[in-house]
DNA sequence: AAGCGACGAGAAAACGTTTTCAGGAGTGCG
DNA sequence: CGCACTCCTGAAAACGTTTTCTCGTCGCTT
């Protein structure tokens, strides 16, 4: 920049001022100037700036989700990224894998890289450790599940709906035993969904038979033998309830393998690709990641553009989409 | 960091040196100071940090890929985050969108941000414009596909030769009408692909049916309709081979809605979710999207560690998987 | 006992910007 | 013709660090 003002002959603080198109410059200054940073390949640097302008802003946000290569948080960063881009806010992302120390880590890395704010899919289970940033002026959102001991915004899908409008589908086909294969049940997405499992067949007057009712231990690893296990057991369920997107992939698979697609009738939660291409065709009850995104960045951006009202909670509701899988009649009793 | 210092009755120097485990601080002193530090919840400053420092790093590196969205590049992404994480090395991500224009914003704004190093899954032309932030010592690597008009480092997938392999397998089946379903032909992996196939059809003697060739314009948006399209006219192929996942996607769900699906044979470029669960299973050319990326990362890191040497290319071999629609023969003639 | 080296700590400059403040040149008005 | 404005511009301080340089203290050697 001092390159800049010497060969333009004009003082550092014109450069800045042309660089930031202050209007209050002459106009011959000001394309001598944009001549002279042309001349030398002059680039504005971004970090030096926000360090001592007045608000500070760094214009990047941070975002930390569960793994950013899953294609339900890949779709999300991309919700949050199309809103950011828009202000021309640029996005630091990372994987916690569900470990609140790397979550923790993160968020440090992030605040300590100036970021004006955190969009995070939280795995651990206080995140007060944020308030530090939050009072540093990092505006912070949860998106998919809502923070613990922290008041903040929040935009969530109504997993218990969700997992009701399954079991209610179920049951309408005729279906009584129906089985959940969930996530880890410490996570705030599988509890919920159980919930509103368990809940929606109370509704029903059926009860929850707890043989029928599996978590994986490790997310999807496992959800293939679970299956299985489940499926060759002495009472199997005539319906499963698979409740998200990398376990319904392996049970479905389990499923296939056992050449029970056309006898055992699923729901999933999250659609997937290829989900309509198999069958029968998956059902399953769609997020719209993109759109969970999109509304976290939203609320982000008002708290950065001044709201200070109380925190706000978005809640989205999923589609089911009837494909096959789900409409799948119970056996016929045996006479 | 000024409170810091004048909580725990010392010099500014003594506290950056504490933060920075130098050694050469007396322990009693480094203590007061970490007390100090936690008492004020005082957190570094890493963009100041890095304006001062003698190497200037600012320890994050920027991806730029087509859609970060799409489960290739955000498990391309993935793999670069892992080995950059191992450093201490935070990750910006954007999406070009295939745009020249948006890919180059997108290296401008990580440039201003002072990134140490740039991947880049290459939609431009021409990337000469990159020179100039490699003269200001960022580190560039592209992934996927070679940068045009600038000398660096790149990761590729061998793209003709997977195609190859597709043709050879199907042609090995039986089929010598196959058809090629492409991206759109200015893209690097399309044309290579595209080569492949071409080749491997005169290396064993076959022609090449331009009727038979087709790319989408917009990327998947319409492969549903080139396919039935080809599909439903006059002479149409026996087998297909569909050079990209969206692409594999659309063309598949349209082979299904035809109900050709056993008598159509297909290899696609790019493994899917699920391809293993459809019936019949779908074949395909397996790249390594997170190797890729992890490979693409080890170069640049190799770059800011000082390696010097001529610009370096890794070539990654695709992977077979056969699953049985690429096993499918022709249909008999009649007799 | 003087001198020397090693060690550790502080003062101050520097990184690349923005912003405040003051002042100079022009303009319009009384 | 002088005064009060308005406009622009430049000098310098500041942002939060790191780093160089200097200096004091201590322990050891001669």
């Amino acid at each position: 920049m001092k390159e800049v003002a010497a060969l333009a002959g004009v003082s550092l603080s014109t450069v800045s001022r042309v660089v930031n198109n202050d209007p209050a410059v002459r106009s011959d200054l000001a394309s001598r100037v944009r001549d002279a940073v042309a001349a030398l390949g002059y680039r504005h640097n971004a970090t030096a700036s926000a360090l001592r302008r007045a608000d500070g802003l760094s214009e990047s946000i941070g975002v930390i989700v569960e793994d950013i290569a899953n294609p339900f948080f890949s779709a999300l960063h991309r919700g949050i990224e199309d809103v950011a881009r828009e202000r021309g806010v640029l996005t630091f992302a990372g994987s916690s894998d569900e470990r609140p120390e790397r979550e923790r880590q993160l968020a440090e890395a992030f605040g300590a890289r100036g970021v004006d704010g955190l969009i995070l899919a939280p795995a651990a289970t206080d995140h007060s450790f944020l308030l530090r940033d939050r009072a540093a002026g990092v505006a912070i959102v949860f998106v998919d599940r809502p923070g613990r001991f922290i008041d903040a915004d929040a935009v969530l899908t109504d997993n218990a709906g969700g997992a009701a409008t399954a079991v209610a589908h179920l049951v309408a086909a005729g279906h009584s035993r129906i089985g959940f294969l969930g996530d880890r049940p410490d996570l705030y997405t599988a509890a919920e969904r159980l919930r509103g499992f368990k809940d929606e067949l109370a509704r029903r007057g059926l009860g929850v038979d707890s043989s029928l009712v599996r978590h994986t231990l490790t997310r999807a690893a496992d959800a293939y033998e679970t299956t299985s296990e489940m499926l060759l057991g002495s009472e199997p369920p005539s319906a499963l309830f698979t409740s998200q997107n990398l376990i319904t992939i392996d049970a479905v698979r389990a499923i296939h393998d056992l050449g029970l697609q056309h006898s055992v009738a699923v729901v999933g939660f999250d659609d997937i690709a290829l989900a309509d291409v198999v069958a029968p065709g998956l059902s399953v009850i769609a997020q719209d990641p993109a759109g969970l995104g999109r509304a976290a960045a939203q609320l982000l951006f008002a708290r950065l553009d001044g709201f200070d009202g109380p925190s706000r909670e978005v809640v989205l509701a999923p589609r089911l989409l009837a494909r096959g899988s789900g409409e799948l009649p119970p056996p016929v009793p045996r006479p």
